[in-house]
DNA sequence: TAGTGGTCTAGACCACTAG
DNA sequence: TAGTGGTCTAGACCACTAG
């Protein structure tokens, strides 16, 4: 039950829009027919369409009115956390290197380096009963005033290595997803025959000015991976309650 | 520039945050102290606050304080629509199949359907170029009151099948993803050859009540599907802005 | 010109926290 | 007991929209 006054307008409205009363596109009663309606002020009126407009129920055009949003089906929930996988499977994972190294033409154009500029290169390996079947490789803009933790790295994901480094708050990661079969390197190190598929996790750093922070890879046998995502369109407002 | 004071409360606070002036699990200065400061009422830095919780940034605990949150590095926004994926490289999307069939155990169980339910299967497969890339097979509770409109269904995803046809306006959609080599029907429709890695999408739908209404698998050829997707944290804010 | 949402004021009372 | 955030009131002025 609504405790309180804006809580019922959210429900009230939600309901309506989830019960197609009100469809998409349509204006909603305005800030001051709801005043009367629920027999209060504009503020309190406001705190529950704010609530609405968070929760991708409502939009307002200054002037007109506010209306019902289309929904958005397409916006998930990917919760990504690569220890997360790497933990559920792991009883060891190996520091294959760590290492500063002078960037290769690909590392200059991902990390937006000056030539001279050297990267540190991380390679880790995980294992699953003596099966490896993770291997990851990062690559972050060398700093000599930033040590390297090797206990941290171990152990740490990507974002968490760069917020450490950086002291960021906020690191803005960019996820690419794809399968591909295994070929070279990975074989090696995977242990796994040829054109055995692999589920491959880019992740590309970057910091508040949107300059890259770090760039790396991540190879996971195909069996070992699944990831889950939920639409994040009802999620959104039910934090409020 | 901020051009409210509100938005000059977000932009300060949030700025001391992303520096590391103010750390996760600090406590800000209470909203009177921030009056003050602003020389403005309440109302007015509350709805700096609101923005900034909203954002993530910090929560608020009564009669103690606001607090710095601890940053979330794993939640990320997957933009996935498989129509979009399918859009990009079809130049056909044929319709394979639409039946409606008594449920299997494996349906029965998933879509937590009545035993004399039936349900309604629908099959697509796609071309690029006349090689089939994508193959997908979707399940829904039969309704004999809703018809099936070939022609929607042939280009619709699958939230806006059941959406359209149970005047839903918020489908929860539960995603997961992996990786399979392609075997027995997939070798066939997509015409690969056996092993060949497969993207694979699984899709369960909800209504509002959490009443499963609809289920169903997308089989990518593994070279088709990139899928991309980003950290929420920074952008939950942005769209105030 | 009447109606809309956006910003802001200056209060009030409340439950809760922690010394 | 002093301080905190949560809810709510009853206004004000503004820019904008659309007839």
């Amino acid at each position: 039950m609504a405790s309180t006054i804006y809580e019922q307008v959210v429900e009230d409205i939600r309901s309506k829009i989830n019960k197609g009363i009100l469809k998409p596109g349509e204006m909603i009663p305005s800030e001051s027919s709801l005043c009367k309606e629920y027999n209060t002020t504009r503020m309190t009126v406001r705190k529950g369409l704010a609530l609405l407009t968070e929760g991708g129920y409502i939009y307002s055009v200054p002037g007109k009115g506010s209306f019902v949003c289309e929904p958005d089906h397409n916006r998930h929930i990917l919760h990504f956390n690569e220890m997360d996988i790497i933990k559920e499977h792991a009883d060891r994972t190996q520091l294959l290197e760590v290492n500063i190294i002078s960037p290769t033409e690909e590392l200059i154009k991902q990390l937006q380096l000056k030539r001279k500029q050297k990267t540190v290169v991380i390679r880790r390996l995980s294992y699953s009963q003596r099966e490896p079947f993770a291997y990851d490789i990062k690559y972050l803009p060398y700093d000599k005033g930033k040590p390297i933790v090797e206990e941290v790295i171990q152990y740490a994901t990507f974002p968490e290595i760069v917020a450490a480094r950086m002291s960021l708050f906020s690191v803005k990661n960019e996820l690419t997803i794809w399968v591909k079969k295994a070929q070279g390197e990975e074989i090696k190190f995977l242990k796994t025959e040829e054109g055995h598929p692999l589920m491959v996790i880019e992740q590309k750093l970057f910091d508040d000015g949107n300059k890259p922070v770090g760039w790396g890879k991540i190879y996971f046998r195909g069996e070992y991976c699944h990831l889950h995502a939920v639409s994040s369109f009802n999620d959104r407002i039910k934090r409020t309650f």
